[in-house]
DNA sequence: GCGGGAAGTAAACGGCGTTCACAAAATGAA
DNA sequence: TTCATTTTGTGAACGCCGTTTACTTCCCGC
C-alpha cells in the first residue's frame, strides 16, 4: 500500500479520458451535437474509434458528462453571485443575468443540456434523488433559497411559495436563454428598428420577473 | 385548357405527398425526431426510400413542413382565443395557457419546432421578412397586438414597449412550455410533496407574467 | 523473465441520408 | 393507335454513423 494510491497507470488513463472529453468539448462547442461523432473525436486525438469505448460505455455517456460539467460551470457562477454581499434585489437580478450569460456563451451546450425528453418511467423517489444530486438540482436549490430569502425579507409577496416561485422564475429565465441560444441575436427580430440591445433586454426581462414577485405597488411613470 | 386546372395527375401526386406527411407526423409524434427516418416513412407507406425524394428535396425539407404546420395549429388556437369577446385580462391569460396546452400536447413537435440554432448569415431584411410571413411570426404579431391593447386600455404600464414586452412574455411562456415538454410532469419535481398540479401551475405562471406588466399596486394579502 | 490483464486496433454489422442509373407507367401529339 | 417524352418509382451503391468482436500489443506485478 503506497502513499500516493492514484498512480502511474491510472494517471495515464485519466489523461486520455480528459483528452477525449476535451476534444469532444471543443467540437461540441463549435459544431453542436450534430457535428460530434465518435469517429470525429477519435480523429482529433489520433486514436481509433473503438478506443473511446474503453473509456465511455456509449456516446450518450460521454455527452452526458459534457452536459453535467456545463451545468457545473453554470452552478458555480450562480452560486458565486448569490453569495456576494450586495443588496438582495441586486443579487437576484445579477443571478438571472449571470445565468443567461453563461448559457448563451455556449449555446449548443445549453440547448443540449436540456434536450432529450425524459420518459415518465422512473420511480418518483429515485428521480427526485437523482435530480437533487445533479448540478441542475443544486442550481435549483440556490434559486429556491433566494426566493425564501426574498419572501422572508419582505421583498417578495408573503403568499408566494418558495419552491413554486423558483420553478416559475426558472422557466422564465430558461425561456429567454433558449430564445437567445436558438436565435443568436434574439431581441433583434421582426422588422422593428433594434429597440434594445441584448444586454439591455436581458435586464429588462429580469426586471419584469422581479417585479412580478414584489410586494406593494409596481407601476412606474 | 380544361376548367378544373388542378387535375388528375396532380391530385394523385398531392395524395401521395399527404400520405408521406401523415406517416411522418405519426412517427414523429410518437417517437420524436430521433425515431423518424426516411426509410421508416418509406416502410410505413410501402414505397422505396428513394421515392420520398420525388416529393421532398431532403429530410430537413420534410421536417420543416411538419414544424411549420405545427406552428399553424398553435397560431390558430391563439388567434381564436385572442379574438373572443371576453375581458382583456381573461383573454390574455387564456392565450398563454392555450399556447402551453397546444405546445405540450405534442412535446416532440414543440421542441423540434424551436430546435436548430439559426446561423447569423442571412441579411437582416430577408430574415425579418421570412419571419413575418411564417406562422411563428404571425403568432408573435398577435401577441404584440395584445400588448398594445393592454397598454392602450390602461391594464399594463404605459412605459412598456409593445414589441419588447411581447418578446419578454413570449420568452417566459416558451420557457415553461419547454420545461414541461422536456420533463412531462414538470411542476412535480424535487422531493416536494406535489405543491401544485400542472394546470394550476400554468395558471400561476401566467398570473405572474400578467402581474409583472400591470399598472398600479400588485401585491395581494 | 513471464504471465495476465489492460490498452488499442482493424474489420465488420446494421442503420442512416442521399444519389444514380435504370425500369415502368402515365401523358400528350401525330 | 402509336410513339416519344416526361413523370414516378426502384435497387444498388456511397459515405457517413454508433457499436461489437476478435485480435494484437504493451505494461505491470510477481
Amino acid at each position: 500500500m503506497q502513499e500516493s494510491e492514484v498512480s502511474p497507470a491510472e494517471r495515464r488513463r485519466l489523461r486520455v479520458r480528459e483528452a477525449i472529453l476535451d476534444a469532444a468539448e471543443r467540437v461540441f462547442a463549435q459544431e453542436g451535437e450534430a457535428g460530434l461523432s465518435i469517429r470525429r473525436i477519435a480523429d482529433e486525438i489520433d486514436y481509433s474509434p473503438a478506443a473511446i469505448y474503453k473509456y465511455f460505455s456509449s456516446k450518450d455517456d460521454l455527452v452526458d458528462e459534457l452536459k453535467e460539467s456545463f451545468f457545473g460551470r453554470l452552478l458555480a457562477v450562480v452560486h458565486e453571485i448569490a453569495d456576494r454581499s450586495e443588496p438582495f434585489e441586486k443579487r437576484a437580478r445579477r443571478c438571472m443575468s449571470g445565468y443567461i450569460r453563461i448559457a448563451i456563451e455556449k449555446p449548443h451546450h445549453y440547448v443540449a443540456a436540456f434536450s432529450g425528453i425524459t420518459e415518465r418511467d422512473k420511480s418518483c423517489e429515485e428521480e427526485a434523488c437523482e435530480f437533487e444530486q445533479s448540478n441542475k438540482g443544486r442550481a435549483f436549490s440556490i434559486l429556491t433559497d433566494m426566493m425564501e430569502e426574498g419572501i422572508a425579507g419582505g421583498h417578495f409577496r408573503a403568499d408566494l411559495s418558495p419552491v413554486g416561485t423558483a420553478k416559475s422564475v426558472w422557466a422564465s429565465i430558461h425561456g429567454l436563454a433558449m430564445m437567445i441560444a436558438h436565435v443568436p441575436d434574439f431581441p433583434r427580430m421582426a422588422a422593428q428598428p433594434a429597440e434594445m440591445g441584448q444586454a439591455e433586454f436581458i435586464d429588462f426581462h429580469a426586471d419584469l420577473i422581479v417585479r412580478s414577485l414584489e410586494t406593494g405597488a409596481g407601476g412606474a411613470s
